[in-house]
DNA sequence: TTGCAATACTAACAACCGTTAGTTAGTTTT
DNA sequence: AAAACTAACTAACGGTTGTTAGTATTGCAA
C-alpha cells in the first residue's frame, strides 16, 4: 500500500470513528485530504474497499497474535493474560482503526461481510480454547463458553470508549487491570 | 403514542438493528408498514424523532429502575445484582430497541445527542455509586471506578449480541451468570 | 529528451435521500 | 347533517451520494 493510500485509510478511519461509515462520504475524506472526491479513485477502488482494508488488516493482526500465543505452551492464565495484552496493545495503538474494526464492519456487504464474520469466529474460537484449557486445568471455573468469550471480549473492546493515549495509563497497565478484573472479579475475597 | 405510531417505532427499531440508522430509509420503514414514505409523516415529525423516542424511552426505564434500587437500602452486592437484573430484563424484553439504544444513539444530532449523553451519565453515576458503596463496605475491591463501570456495562450490554429469546436461558438466568462473572471472575479460587 | 506512470483536476450522471404540498376517502365528533 | 379529524395517497422538491469519463500536470526512467 502506497504512503498516499495509507494516509487515505487513516483519514477515513478517523472520520468513520467520528461519524460512522454510512455518514462518512467520500467527499468528506477527500476534503480532509485536500483533494477532490474523484481523485480518491486514483488510489482506491471504492468506499467499501477502505472499510474492508481497515477491518481485515486489524483482523489479521489479532489472529496472528493469538495463534502465536496458543502455539506456545503456557498455562491458561498466562495465555489469557497474553491474549488480553496483545489485544489491548493493538486497540490502543490505533483507536480509529479499532473503532472501525469493532463497530463498522457491519457495513461490509455480501462476501466481505461473510468473510469478516468467519474471521472473527476464528479469533473467538482461539479465545474459547484458552477458556477450555483453563477448565481442564482446573484453574478456571466451568462456564458457558460462548457467553464467557463474548463477555470478555466486549469488556476488552470497551477500552476504546474511555482510553486516552494522553492519559496516565500505559496500554500494559490497562491490560493488567482487565486481566485482573476478568480473572478475579469485583468481589473482595477477604470479606 | 397511538398504536399506529408505536407500530412504526417497532418496525423502525427492527430495521435499524438490521441495517443501522443511517442505512434505514424512511422508505424502508414505510415499505415494511405497507404504506408510502410520505404517509409516515402523518405520524412522525422526522426520522430522527423515531430514533430519539426509542433511545429516550429506553433511557427512562433504565434510569427509573436504578434510582429505585439505590433508593432502598441494600448492601452493594444486592444492589449490583438487582441493577444487573433489571438491566438484563429490559434488554432481553426488546432486543431491537436495545440495539438502537446501545449503538445508534450516536446518530442523534445537536441537543438530543447532548441530552442523551447527559442521561447516560446519570445512569452511569448511579452505577458508580454502587461500586463506591461496595468499596466502603469492604465487600468490593478498590478499583478505578470509571473503568469498572464502563467495563461492567459493556459486558452486560454484550448480552444483546448473543441472547436468543427462543433459547433455553431465561433473562433471570442470564442476569445471574453475569452477576456471578462480574463479582467473582473466571478464576477458580480453589486451585 | 522522450515517454510513461502517478496523481490531480472538472464535469457530470443516475440513484437515492428526507421531507413538503396538496388531495382524498373514511371515520368520529358536534 | 356538518365539521373536524385521521390516515392514506401522488407528485415533486432540492440536496447528496458513490462513481465514471475525460483531461491536465507532474516527476522519474529510458
Amino acid at each position: 500500500m502506497s504512503p498516499r493510500k495509507l494516509e487515505i485509510h487513516q483519514v477515513a478511519a478517523t472520520l468513520m470513528r467520528q461519524k460512522g461509515y454510512a455518514n462518512t462520504t467520500v467527499r468528506d475524506i477527500a476534503s480532509e485530504m485536500n483533494m477532490e472526491a474523484a481523485s480518491l479513485y486514483n488510489h482506491i477502488a471504492s468506499k467499501e474497499e477502505i472499510l474492508a482494508n481497515i477491518c481485515f488488516q486489524f483482523a489479521d493482526q489479532l489472529e496472528q497474535g493469538i495463534l502465536e500465543i496458543n502455539d506456545i505452551y503456557f498455562n491458561a492464565k498466562e495465555k489469557l493474560k497474553m491474549a488480553i495484552t496483545q489485544h489491548i496493545l493493538l486497540l490502543t495503538q490505533d483507536l480509529d482503526a479499532s473503532y472501525v474494526f469493532i463497530h463498522e464492519w457491519k457495513y461490509l456487504t455480501d462476501d466481505k461481510k461473510v468473510e469478516f464474520i468467519a474471521r472473527r469466529d476464528v479469533y473467538e474460537k482461539q479465545f474459547r480454547d484458552i477458556v477450555v484449557l483453563g477448565e481442564k486445568e482446573g484453574s478456571f471455573l466451568e462456564v458457558d463458553q460462548k457467553f464467557a468469550v463474548i463477555t470478555i471480549l466486549s469488556a476488552i473492546n470497551a477500552t476504546i470508549e474511555w482510553y486516552k493515549p494522553s492519559g496516565s495509563l500505559t496500554p500494559q497497565q490497562v491490560a493488567d487491570k482487565l486481566t485482573n478484573f476478568i480473572l478475579t472479579g469485583l468481589s473482595n475475597p477477604h470479606h
